[in-house]
DNA sequence: AAGGTGTCCTGTGTGC
DNA sequence: TGCACACAGGACACCT
């Protein structure tokens, strides 16, 4: 599912195909998947896309139209695709919007979401600016040391859930926790604000590494994740811990990997990643 | 205020 | 074989 490697993955692949195309028509399936702006649709029609950006796991187009400028965000949620046209998807009747497009090197960007555990957002500036002072925190990627020590240092409640806290930490979802904190060593329940300064400088480098990795390779597929041109990541892979209980713990500790009781879906090598 | 829990949503996997 | 049901989880409302 998409988190911040799938999420960039799309935006480079938008950024490089789509940016500076012109939006010809606008075909919305479902008009509740767009949550916020719906009836300033006719607005995008005949805009130029002139932005492609990431914030946490959403994808944002800038677009421009006379001296107007305005936002859509992707929200992909759990399941949602950003695809070209052309590429299949399994159940077609979940596709919700459309943009047809000129002057690009893509004809058509689609929107596919299953689930609807994600949404559309047409914004405007003073809009944008409200949702992403509401929704992200810092950016895993570009944080620094000091702010990252800070962050992690204030927090009383378990390290995982810190990791996943979109306010806090944008990006990061459940695979990339569990895969972060394996290869940090730490254990998902440890309280965030107890953890000694060394082990937050190992934390700290670790999601860099384990997402730049993670994107270098496409991301991850899991659950059908594809990318917009319909390449699947290849990080999947390269995962230790996510949906491998039972398995040898990689290391070679001995161990075996576990769920974690009492949580959604941890898992961890309880050798590796002890409470203390 | 921060942290924890329940709910939404629907395809998939499991077990009877 | 077919059906029922638990499960997956990002965001958000709500509660403490």
């Amino acid at each position: 599912m998409p988190e911040l490697p799938e999420a960039e993955v799309v935006a480079r692949q938008l950024g490089a195909r789509v940016l500076g195309a012109t939006i010809k028509d606008v075909w919305l399936g479902r008009p509740d998947i767009v949550r916020q702006g719906l009836d300033t649709l006719d607005w995008y029609r005949g805009a130029a896309i002139t932005g492609i950006d990431r914030r946490g796991k959403s994808v944002i187009l800038s677009l421009a139209k006379a001296s107007d400028t305005r936002y859509l965000i992707a929200e992909l949620g759990m399941t949602g695709l950003l695809l070209f046209q052309g590429v299949p998807v399994r159940h077609p009747q979940h596709l919700h919007l459309m943009l047809t497009m000129d002057g690009g090197q893509e004809p058509e960007l689609r929107y596919w979401n299953p689930r609807r555990f994600g949404r559309i957002h047409l914004l405007d500036k003073p809009g944008l600016d409200r949702f992403l002072v509401k929704r992200f925190g810092c950016d895993p990627l570009t944080v620094s040391w000091e702010e990252f020590r800070r962050l992690v240092g204030r927090r009383r409640g378990r390290l995982k859930a810190l990791l996943m806290h979109q306010q806090v930490i944008a990006g990061i979802g459940n695979i990339y926790a569990n895969e972060i904190l394996h290869r940090a060593r730490l254990h998902p329940h440890h309280t965030a604000s107890r953890l000694k300064s060394e082990r937050v400088r190992r934390l700290f480098d670790v999601v860099r590494e384990v997402l730049t990795d993670a994107i270098r390779h496409g991301g991850s597929s899991v659950r059908d994740f594809i990318a917009p041109d319909g390449t699947q990541g290849l990080f999947t892979r390269r995962h230790l811990v996510y949906n491998k209980a039972g398995r040898p713990c990689p290391s070679g500790c001995g161990s075996r990997i576990r769920r974690l009781p009492g949580d959604r879906t941890s898992f961890y090598c309880p050798f590796c990643q002890r409470l203390r």
